[in-house]
DNA sequence: TGATAGAATTAGAATCATCAAACTTAGTTT
DNA sequence: AAACTAAGTTTGATGATTCTAATTCTATCA
């Protein structure tokens, strides 16, 4: 261990993976009074030995209680940052479906990955740009149909 | 070696991370007559030798021509999608800057991870959402500009 | 209570991306 | 040509995420 103390395991940021499973588990803790291993790998589309080893990183970071066999527990920072990144999903996917009229599934999907590679300062303005396309700017017209007709037709009028 | 013949590296896609450095390297040689190792490590910002060992990965691959010491060069296909990944790189970038109003650099960092996370049906959509805005639908008054008064006023007239 | 099924964990391995340190090569300078 | 410098490479290591196979635990059922 060297002198750039980077290495501090505990005190990292966390990566998107781990984004992934606090948003996951914040999720399944919504849904059901207990959160199960195997219900995560499910959601996370992992094998269970992945999640035990996930939920070993997560309780040293300070995100989850859990002791082995036990139940487990979103703590208070690991259940603020899973509601946020579900926050983050859901305001991209309504982005893509109201907006852009993306598929449901696609935008999931979409919405899925994005949330980690859209900064706070873009996520704001898309927020923004949705409020103020559903406010329907200039003149009383719906301005998302018109952006359908353009599809539809493909050019505009 | 088991019967899932996924394991093949030299047939398996590409991982996000070759597909920035077929983007950085097609840039770098559309600008310079020579790639350079340390150019490359430079854009990337990772060391030189990832930079090594990382070509050693795209030429088994098939994506760049290149021999200890001597010049790199993007085969067809590194080209093709190396600048497939730029173009993608460009769409993301200019509406975050022409529609969401978002400054140059921060836009750059977002663009730089989106192009992983869009799926081309959503890159589609987007293109054709720019262009939508840009022939600016009903009546003639400049759109965008009234999404700068929103922002701006915080509130639509 | 014992047997058993299913859930969870451990052990051990693989892949990917990265780095620092040490070494090699190529292209100048003198 | 010998020396030097900068570029590139090899070696060996680490951390993150994942897997399979084997093991352990828990809770239920007969």
């Amino acid at each position: 261990m060297n002198s750039r103390d980077v290495n501090n395991a505990s005190k990292r940021n966390l990566t998107p993976t781990m984004e992934d499973y606090l948003e996951g588990i914040y999720n399944l803790s919504q849904e059901k009074r207990v959160v199960r291993v195997k219900d995560i790998a499910k959601k996370l589309r992992v094998k269970m030995p992945t999640v035990t080893s996930m939920l070993k990183t997560l309780s040293e970071k300070g995100m989850i209680d859990h002791e082995k066999y036990e139940d487990l527990e979103l703590t208070g920072k690991g259940s603020d940052i899973g509601s946020q990144i579900d926050q983050r999903h859901q305001t991209l996917r309504r982005f893509l479906i109201d907006i852009l009229q993306i598929d449901h599934d696609q935008a999931d999907e979409d919405a899925c990955k994005m949330e980690h590679a859209v900064s706070p300062a873009t996520l704001e303005r898309i927020v923004d740009f949705m409020e103020f396309v559903e406010h329907c700017p200039g003149s009383g017209n719906d301005w998302l149909a018109l952006f359908n007709e353009y599809r539809n037709l493909g050019s505009p009028g």
